[in-house]
DNA sequence: AGTGTTAGTATCAAATCAGTACTAACAATA
DNA sequence: TATTGTTAGTACTGATTTGATACTAACACT
């Protein structure tokens, strides 16, 4: 795809998919999240060569998802930590995990508990101002220019 | 990447991303969901090549998130309507906006109002559980089989 | 000196993507 | 009847990306 120059795009989600719009840069932000941060704990999660992990790593770190810092100077190490940015994601991911959940939900499935109540997670997207959840409910579209 | 038989597969993010894991993919849904329909509509919508469209209007079908409908016999005409499953994609693409929106900013954005009460509306993803928003409250993750 | 660890790079074949031209099956117009 | 237009693609081809494997750099450890 074309993913330079987002600048004049209206439309919200194609910018953010010229930033992560790939399968391999949404398990990296994933794993992430999980608390992996180096080379080879990404590459043995996710089977991925390492040519693909070094490209998706310095996309990510260069879209500002992910910082790369220095652990170690002797011998020299980095690791990629999530910046703001990256843990924003997070909501992105739960909601792609919650369609997955519903409509491919055969088998054994990863769960997530909330930590205070014990209950398990589910994601749901809604609108802060009305609390309506997202689809449910008429919406109106405004795009700028039209 | 190694898209097929995620039957096995414990993270339900990857099950969803061996389906849509790809930008045009999200950008045709998304277009569906605007209410496009026809092969050339989300061919001058996104300036996406028809072969392209092609193969990715074949996949979401076969993988159940459009149906092609036959709309005219003389002479014969196809279109692509959103299932159930696809329409349950909604959501992600709203929180794939909202990361577009907080990071992504500059410029003109397409905006999206409820009709109901005429605000904009501001997607956020919360646990439908607790109604905590996902990533303020610690969790706790079970991976099957560890 | 030899082995192990971590974070990559080099190389190359295979697959995918992207762009353009073209086709099928008609309808509408001149 | 011939020409032009519309819609939904397919054929073809070159460029790009991906994926797999082997290899390197910079050390620590034994």
């Amino acid at each position: 795809m074309d993913n330079n120059d987002n600048h004049h795009e209206p439309c919200p989600i194609a910018r953010s998919l010229a930033v992560a719009g790939d399968a391999w840069s949404l398990l990296i932000l994933r794993d992430a999240h999980a608390g992996l941060t180096r080379f080879d704990q990404f590459r043995k999660s996710m089977g991925i060569a390492p040519t693909m992990l070094t490209r998706r790593l310095a996309a990510l770190t260069e879209e500002g998802l992910l910082e790369k810092r220095r652990y170690s100077e002797h011998p020299p190490r980095e690791e990629y930590l999530l910046t703001a940015a990256g843990r924003d994601f997070l909501p992105v991911l739960f909601m792609i995990g919650a369609w997955g959940r519903q409509h491919r939900g055969g088998g054994k499935l990863t769960q997530f508990f909330d930590a205070e109540t014990g209950t398990e997670i589910k994601a749901i997207a809604v609108d802060e101002v009305t609390g309506a959840k997202i689809g449910t409910r008429p919406m109106r579209v405004l795009v700028p220019g039209e």
